[in-house]
DNA sequence: CCCATGTAGTTGCACTGTCAACTATGTCGT
DNA sequence: ACGACATAGTTGACAGTGCAACTACATGGG
């Protein structure tokens, strides 16, 4: 009674939305659990890490991450209450902020990272062979930029 | 400075995560606008009309949807407040409830699936080959079973 | 038969996310 | 130089989710 799509596709549209649905679900409570970091804020701070002075635009960081602004601007403030990050104001745009990785968030994100990454290569690396993996990831960014 | 995965395997790892995670946020913002549903509702509404007699318990349709107890009461609740499902006392087994669905949820489902669906496509059927969506459902039900 | 334990479902609370409104600042056209 | 409009970021109200506690019913062992 539902107009749909042929069995082989809905099949693997479902398996798309549950799987990935879960997957996420259960990196945050993994995270939550054992380090006291949500996903979203465990991704602020890898983001902030990766640069070379560790520090970006609060613009910029939330679209890095397809976040709204409202939404990374009240993950920074949890994450500037915790100490593992601060916010500057902008020399070049007295509008801008920056979040920068303090020494406290550098040490937080080291301590998780490792944990982190393991549950991810358990649940996804060491399940899909390379060429599935590359697939997964060339399949999703063309639906990321269809979106 | 992150301890992390091989350069294509990160890639790979982030479109996925991204890239669902903006697909599923589309989908919903999608439905609210044009039908007034969330993604979760509406999916809801999806199981009950693919079932014969078009209800079941709410344990199974938690479980079928990946959704915690808590939760598809509480969908549950906003749609049986809309009219769009009733519950129903389970004969076999006093504690046991069964959601089903009304006409007028049938008929509000009607309205949005076709639109629904047509964004499905638009963003993830149209823009992958078979071969490619194939891959991507084994992939993530591999993932699915390791979670 | 009864008690211990398990399961179905709901509810209250805390937390996180969305949306819209708002302040402050920057930019462009005239 | 000024006003209109755009952009950066924050805030407050509200909705949805997770978790833990709770009620009600079921089931299996003594």
């Amino acid at each position: 009674m539902t107009p749909w799509l042929e069995p082989q596709q809905q099949r693997s549209w479902r398996a798309l939305v549950d799987g990935a649905g879960r997957l996420v679900t259960h990196l945050d409570r993994h995270l939550r659990g054992a380090h006291g970091l949500s996903l979203a804020e465990y991704e602020v701070l890898v983001r902030l890490s990766e640069l070379s002075d560790h520090q970006v635009h609060m613009s910029e960081l939330a679209a890095g991450l397809s976040h709204s602004r409202a939404r990374l601007s009240q993950t920074v403030d949890r994450l500037a209450r915790a100490g593992l990050v601060t916010r500057l104001p902008c020399p070049q745009d007295r509008r801008g902020v920056h979040a920068a990785l303090t020494p406290g968030g550098a040490a937080a994100l080291r301590a998780a990272a490792a944990d982190h990454v393991r549950e991810v290569r358990r649940l996804v690396i060491d399940v899909l062979s390379d060429a599935e993996l590359a697939t997964v990831g060339t399949a999703m960014d063309k639906v990321r930029a269809a979106v």
